[in-house]
DNA sequence: AGCACGCCGACT
DNA sequence: GTCGGCGTGCTC
């Protein structure tokens, strides 16, 4: 049973008028009466809703402005730990800052099936106070099973595995009274993890910097730690250490990873640290998992906690420490419903139950950075260990001075270096941050580009699966033999380099070469793409193409070689960021390359050797890329030395999204009030997705000012008609 | 979010 | 006549 324990709250007797908050997008609160037995704040509770029963959770006394004659009852308390106060500040100040509704804020923090439902229930078997009448050799084998782990309860299942016998013998020994039948929770508490454990043996480096992280711990206060140190410095150790000190103290630890492709990998080191395995919260997870994790959780019987930004949301009973893991990854920005940034909110969170955080990152976001400059979060740095990957050798490859036929993109220099490799045996690996075959399909006739019905956007051709797709929606058509616009037959003509297309290339370059193209939609599941990365690493490639997902946590011991396809992809475009996206994505891709024993190189293929932060990449200072990109922005206004929030309008049709727009612009009094800047209305980047257009606005404003108060009080006035939508992003990663 | 209410077009 | 399309509005 989970006992509603909690003492010096507020307690509301049957009938007193109490306020629920329930997932609803209603925006306010509704009146209820209290239920028989009464309840406190915070509890969860069925209340009927029109015809339906919801799940809410009490917030508070009653407003009081509603008849008190249609007052409803809270129909019951569910069987849950109640929502804590800092939780509930949580949810509050989450809301405040993005601008959500507190309805949809609940409904992250209850994102977990059957709460409603009574703890599901299921049949244990203890051993009896009675001997079986006649006793056999398979009765007694399950009674040595019973008596080796004395007190412990199985299912009769386990009870039959362990003992090699079958169910039959079992229930026989169940009827005879020699076994006791038992009805426990399904939900059972996660193993403990034993924080005493010896850990690895860690440099004094590594020691320093985790004796730091456990000293912020073992404070019992609020405070944020910038871990800075490149792939193979033992970041994760270190921080394990300061799990390790959280749950000395009894308190809770959660763990933050961008991708759920490396949470496998990561749950084995918590279990050679900690001797068990720790509860895992992602949107793989199956429905009873989850339903685990949220009410052990609760409990306090889950210490520790691996998951994707949405575990952050977790009723945690006493949390003490968070760890965002490669704090930097835009992953962590949720980008549809509740618009958050799972790094920010962490901070947020641990303020409001005196929590530690621990920001770690080869490359820090500036955000992160220049807080750590500010002295707002501690910083620690840890340099290589010996043996571990050290930063390759970068050089710029000059596209320009390159002889390169049509059509193809490996420059002799790249083409070369990779030769050398060969000779060697060792591995060199191309990266090119595009999917499929390639990026455009032209039609040489009349110059149209095949682009997607639904979506303001060019349709990729994936040559595997023989279709053009659009990376937009996921609709996909067949490659046109004739042109869709001139209908001009077997003019149609790809453009321009995808993986796949790299990876022919490079095929004709070396056709002895044992090549393997890494692209996630190459590959049927998570599993099938960790295990074709295991051989890689085991020496079963030559050269290996890869998008986006080699530059993450991987490690190639044999891999000498980094060439960068195209340098300045990331570069073009006017996203504030796309120099910190480069430098980090760029450092990050060349990392995979090299390690003491045997130092790599990497290749940058790049038109413009000159710009700032290619020179920035290829010297390697990194704390003056930092410094000279925090001067930019601070020169500029933008964040993190000012605030910005997009607005997003979205509709079905164009003029009205625009009218909308357009109306906003006229109308920005309340922004001009603060000294806010308006730019916009101005398509989004993908201006319509699966048939919805999408405008944007982008508000900028100085640090310091209330800008959510400010903007709230500016859409407030607008009426969204028909299937017209808005949505304000705080701190947006893109804009325009 | 659901779910009802309600006000206009093609059917038994 | 009425079945049903989904626009508008309410839920303590």
């Amino acid at each position: 049973m989970e006992a509603v324990q909690v003492s010096g709250q507020e307690f509301f007797h049957q009938g007193d008028r109490v306020a629920v908050l329930t997932a609803q997008p209603l925006d306010r609160l509704l009146d209820y009466r209290a239920p028989e037995g009464g309840c406190f704040r915070g509890a969860f509770v069925e209340v009927p809703l029109g015809p339906r029963k919801v799940l809410g959770v009490i917030w508070g006394a009653g407003g009081g402005n509603f008849d008190s004659a249609k007052l409803r009852s809270v129909i019951r308390v569910l069987d849950l730990a109640p929502m804590r106060d800092e939780m509930r500040q949580f949810l509050s100040k989450a809301a405040d800052y993005t601008l959500t509704p507190m309805s949809m804020m609940l409904r992250l923090a209850t994102r977990a099936p059957g709460l409603s439902d009574p703890p599901s229930m299921r049949k244990v078997l203890r051993l009896g106070d009675t001997q079986p009448d006649r006793m056999t050799p398979a009765r007694a084998k399950v009674l040595a099973v019973m008596e080796e782990f004395g007190g412990m309860a199985f299912t009769p299942k386990e009870l039959a595995d362990m003992a090699g016998v079958t169910p039959s013998v079992v229930k026989g020994l169940v009827g005879q009274g020699a076994l006791r039948e038992e009805e426990t929770p399904r939900d059972l508490p996660y193993p403990v993890l034993d924080p005493n454990r010896p850990s690895k043996d860690l440099t004094e480096d590594q020691s320093r910097a985790a004796a730091t992280l456990s000293e912020g711990v073992e404070s019992g206060s609020y405070g944020t730690t910038l871990l800075k140190g490149v792939t193979g410095s033992g970041k994760t150790e270190v921080y394990l250490e300061a799990v390790a000190a959280c749950l000395r103290r009894g308190r809770q630890a959660l763990v933050l990873l961008p991708e759920i492709a490396l949470t496998a990998e990561f749950l084995k080191r918590v279990e050679q640290r900690f001797g068990a395995t720790p509860a895992e919260w992602h949107s793989g997870a199956t429905m009873t998992e989850r339903r685990r994790v949220w009410r052990m959780v609760g409990q306090g019987n889950a210490q520790l906690v691996i998951g994707a930004r949405s575990a952050l949301f977790l009723p945690f009973r006493d949390l003490g420490l968070i760890i965002v893991d490669e704090e930097h990854d835009t992953a962590y920005k949720q980008e549809e419903g509740v618009l958050y940034n799972a790094r920010d909110m962490s901070v947020l969170r641990a303020a409001m139950c005196s929590a530690q955080v621990v920001l770690a990152s080869a490359t820090p976001s500036l955000e992160t950075w220049s807080n750590a400059e500010a002295g707002k979060y501690k910083r620690v740095d840890l340099t290589a260990r010996f043996g571990s990957a050290v930063l390759p050798v970068m050089k710029a490859v000059d596209m320009r001075a390159e002889d390169l036929a049509p059509a193809t993109w490996i420059s002799p220099t790249l083409k070369q270096a990779m030769a050398l490799r060969m000779q060697r045996g060792e591995q060199s690996l191309l990266f090119l941050n595009r999917r499929g075959f390639a990026p455009v399909t032209i039609c040489r006739a009349c110059g149209t580009q095949v682009a997607c019905d639904n979506c303001d956007a060019r349709m990729v051709e994936h040559r595997f699966m023989k279709r053009l797709m659009c990376h937009q929606c996921g609709e996909t058509k067949p490659v046109p033999e004739s042109c869709p616009s001139c209908q001009v037959e077997g003019k149609m003509a790809p453009v321009g380099p995808g993986i796949e297309r790299l990876g022919e290339e490079t095929a004709a370059l070396f056709p002895e070469a044992r090549i393997a193209v890494l692209s996630s939609d190459l590959f049927a599941s998570a599993r099938a793409l960790k295990a074709r990365i295991e051989e890689i690493a085991a020496g079963e490639a030559d050269i290996i193409l890869g998008t986006q997902l080699v530059a993450k946590g991987h490690n190639f011991p044999l891999l000498t070689l980094v060439g960068v396809i195209d340098a300045d992809l990331g570069l073009q475009g006017s996203d504030l960021r796309a120099g910190e996206r480069t430098f980090q994505l760029m450092r990050q891709v060349a990392g995979r390359a090299g390690r003491a024993e045997r130092p790599g190189e990497a290749l940058l293929q790049t038109f413009q050797p000159e710009h700032p932060v290619i020179r920035a990449i290829l010297t390697g200072d990194e704390e003056e890329f930092w410094r000279a990109e925090a001067a930019q922005r601070r020169e500029a206004g933008v964040p993190p030395f000012g605030r910005m929030a997009g607005i997003i309008l979205s509709g079905s049709d164009l003029a009205q999204v625009f009218d909308l727009g357009n109306a906003l612009a006229r109308n920005d009094g309340p922004l001009r009030q603060v000294g806010a800047q308006l730019y916009g209305p101005a398509p989004a980047p993908i201006a319509r997705v699966r048939g919805r257009h999408r405008v944007r606005l982008l508000v900028k404003a100085a640090k310091g000012v209330a800008l959510q108060e400010a903007l709230s009080r500016w859409v407030k006035p607008f009426r969204m008609k028909g299937d017209l939508r808005l949505s304000i992003d705080i701190d947006p990663q893109n804009f325009f």
